[in-house]
DNA sequence: CGGGTAGTTGCGAACCGTTGGCAACTACTG
DNA sequence: CAGTAGTTGCCAACGGTTCGCAACTACCCG
């Protein structure tokens, strides 16, 4: 039923194109490839975007799916999320009733204010029927020591 | 070998000593450094847990860090955070405004209302000064079809 | 207070996801 | 169509985490 936007290869293909050439990267298939997984998958772990890939293209390697992510990232056409550097980060369940917000420029981890923590789980509770796990989160960002460029004074 | 080296914590090994006693688990040098790190760390990752067990008690290897780690969540008096196991995931960055609603029991992802986000990010923002980054900020708990206990129990 | 048992530990190898080196390949340019 | 350099695939190297095993010892019982 759904035809009107099945040829996901070849149209996307073409938006790729443009945008590729526009950052200055070739067109090849296992950059194609993974642009196209990305688009239809909308977000996955490097395997998952790996088995997308190999689907259509079973000779581009888990390497070279690594490559593109870090090329694309490095042109600002990727993102990821990952948290304090991909490690786990262990506290003691009496510790784990807040939040932590995590600098990514300076590392810092504070806690997050609880009332600010219950709405938030509030909200996210009656919208979307989801219950969140404050003792598992992480929100990454800047600190106020380290923010862009206003609320920096005293040096 | 000496197993008791310092007075580690002649307060703290007893609070951990009813504890311990509680859950079932034997009081070992490495178990009570392990508590102690974390106590003091509030929170820390595997390797900084490791190097403040090994200040103190310098014969406790890596492994037994982590299978301390491992049991002591088992029993509920460790809690850990960690990012959909711990694997980065990537998004186009057109994809990336919005933050992501991850459900540990079946694995889910949904994405969260932007309302929501932004107004968490403004209270954050104005009590703590820190500037969330939503692109990579990722919300565990459990979705509406996992929910703890109401909601399913006919089947 | 000493013996017995099983929970624990340390060490080193096994694993697994991720990165780097290198030669061959090919997309793109002239 | 030829030339050049960006890319790729293969494979070894790596760093963090888990496993297997034999020795050790905390705790229970008498």
């Amino acid at each position: 039923m759904v035809m009107s936007a099945q040829p996901v290869g070849s149209v996307a293909g073409r938006q790729w194109a443009e945008l590729l050439h526009a950052i200055g990267l070739r067109q090849t298939t296992p950059r194609l490839m993974v642009l196209d997984a990305l688009s239809a998958l909308g977000h996955g772990r490097v395997e998952d975007i790996h088995q997308a890939v190999v689907e259509r293209a079973p000779a581009v390697s888990l390497s070279t799916v690594y490559r593109q992510l870090e090329t694309l990232t490095e042109h600002g056409v990727v993102s990821h999320t990952h948290l304090l550097a991909g490690t786990k980060t262990y506290q003691l369940v009496s510790h784990a009733d807040h939040a932590h917000l995590v600098c990514r420029d300076c590392g810092a981890v504070v806690e997050l204010e609880g009332t600010i923590a219950a709405r938030f789980t509030a909200e996210v509770s009656g919208t979307h029927g989801f219950t969140v796990d404050f003792g598992h989160l992480s929100v990454f960002g800047r600190c106020a020591g380290c923010a862009p460029e206003r609320a920096r004074e005293a040096g």
